[in-house]
DNA sequence: CTCCCATGTGCAAACGATTGCACATCAACC
DNA sequence: GGTTGATGTGCAATCGTTTGCACATGGGAG
């Protein structure tokens, strides 16, 4: 492969003069850019980003860890960041954690080895396990859907607790008065934040949350398709119930399908994250967005920032409802 | 952010004899090499991976390119990938193209740039351009379901004309008879050889493929909803309709709920990829699966044994059936 | 005719590792 | 007592760039 070196050599120029051709150094006559310029077109030179990185000190590469691609929710919010990074000329270095708390750990650390620019988490599951990593950690992190008090730590977050609220007083507005919920995964900062949500707002209502009607899941269909199944054992089942997130409303959906449950006759259903797949189902699906383009692009924003050295502060996201047909809109 | 140099310094000792600490070379002694380490601990140092690339020349990265990982196709074969590389000790440079071929192209030269090990295009839009790019390419290039003449360049992909003649035939041996056709983008290879093998499955059944019964599309939910709608506009629709891919079908799906037609019994549905959503659905998909977790560990195995200079070759999976509800089972 | 400044170019030192080779030490052997 | 081999360590080159500084040239001003 071709270096700087050859081109430079084969145009009759030093190296110091062959780079700043290519880089377009104003106190480069125009004749030696054109020549250098075709010599490399000859050779085809590609520059080393290996080499340059190393005496620039900077990686133009932002680290991305995420649960896994396979998450729509996640891979959403990957496809803002890469977006946002693209438009920034920063490319992505991913790693997968697949949920796994001592593998985010690690990947952090991998990610610092490689001096990427700065690091990106998507729903962290292991930040209480950062401590000994950020007493060393020289990178800027941005955390989002969670958060850590921390000088070089900074996050960006949707309003979880304002979402589920958001949901349940909907309901309610609509006459619905026994609605579940189908928790998430007990770590998790969102799936604590979102049940209070649904607290409050019963409560705001003065209805006393009952806890039979509380089911717990780890934010997979499956963790729909039993609580339906427990629900439907009830005395008295409920008429409404708002998921962790639309993956386990697609299980309650499911389930509640091959049960002969009509949605939303039977059951009214509300999901929250708002993917792709929300507005496909049989119905579609009531669910409550959150702003992920935004929150990929801001993450982005606050990582390039803290790492010019800039002062930010975090973000928080208001989540918004879109009303589909899996809940009755007529009272 | 410290350096071997320092490490070094304060172990008493050269970089040399650091490094080789650090690597637990045998010919450094035990109390050295114990001391080594316990400095670099407490400095808290970093093996610069930028530096190390330079020298050795490999980077243990993967250059990925992708359309989108939105796609939960793409997504998938991406995870299986991630899982590959990783299990190798390898790390993930991910690029998205958005189906645009200029930028596929792109994102190839950008990997070469920063020197990638191997680079893995999945589902290639932009594969007539490479030519030039493929002179002075000295990277290995593994193609997901696309195949160019080249030394350097290898293939993975799923026999989608089998699949497809799979999914025709056995519709055909339930008896159906109307059969139509959403295709998918008109560029893909895939969408070519499915229709191909829709073809071929009604040729071999002695029936006369009507065009009338072809839909066009892109590989998005929408297809299927137009689809759907010229379908019933026909004197005599079909009974069954074969959709280029699953998030087609989905759109066929949410489309025939709304307008009150019953799938299965007014129309029978397959898809095409299997993607965990597909057993989400009301009903669940019947879908033809290709082995995804398979072809994304090929692809891996490929480039790493191209960069080794190994002599390796093609690789193609069969697919295979998955039977769920949205076809009618029994004649 | 100097002096100065603008304009181009090159030298050489980084950046932070790895590694071939040389060297020093020491015990064992003939 | 010299030779040999094993064992540990260090020197210095290398990977492929960027960039501060010095230097050469030439034209215009004083």
């Amino acid at each position: 492969m071709p270096t700087l070196k050859d081109v430079a050599q084969k145009a009759g120029v030093s190296v110091a003069t062959a780079s700043r051709a290519l880089a377009d150094h104003p106190r480069i006559s125009e004749e030696t850019k054109a020549r250098v310029r075709q010599v490399a077109a000859e050779l085809g030179y590609t520059p080393s980003a290996i080499a340059r990185s190393l005496v620039k000190r900077e990686t133009r590469t932002l680290g991305v860890v995420t649960t896994t691609v396979t998450d729509p929710y996640a891979a959403e919010l990957v496809r803002a960041v890469e977006d946002a990074a693209g438009a920034a000329g920063y490319h992505l270095l991913l790693v997968t954690s697949h949920n796994i708390p001592r593998r985010e750990v690690a990947a952090i650390r991998t990610l610092q080895e490689r001096r990427v620019d700065a690091i990106i988490v998507i729903s962290p599951r292991g930040a209480d396990l950062y401590g000994p990593l950020l007493e060393r950690l020289d990178i800027p992190l941005v955390l989002v859907n969670n958060s850590l008090p921390h000088p070089r730590v900074r996050s960006v977050r949707a309003d979880n607790r304002q979402g589920a609220r958001l949901a349940v007083e909907y309901l309610l507005d609509l006459g619905y008065r026994r609605i579940a919920y189908v928790g998430g995964p007990g770590r998790g900062r969102s799936a604590h934040e979102r049940l209070q949500g649904y607290v409050e707002a019963l409560q705001a209502a003065r209805l006393t949350p009952d806890t039979a009607l509380l089911f717990p899941g780890s934010g997979k269909p499956d963790d729909g398709r039993r609580a339906v199944r427990a629900m439907f054992d009830l005395a008295t089942p409920p008429d409404a119930v708002l998921c962790y997130n639309d993956l386990t409303a697609f299980g309650v959906l499911a389930e509640a399908w091959s049960a002969g449950i009509r949605v939303p006759h039977d059951l009214a259903v509300v999901g929250f994250d708002n993917i792709p797949f929300s507005e496909l189902t049989s119905p579609p699906l009531t669910t409550v967005t959150q702003p992920t383009e935004e929150m990929g692009h801001a993450a982005v924003a606050l990582a390039l920032r803290l790492r010019r050295g800039e002062d930010v502060r975090d973000m928080v996201f208001d989540c918004t409802l879109v009303e589909r047909e899996s809940v009755v809109h007529h009272v």
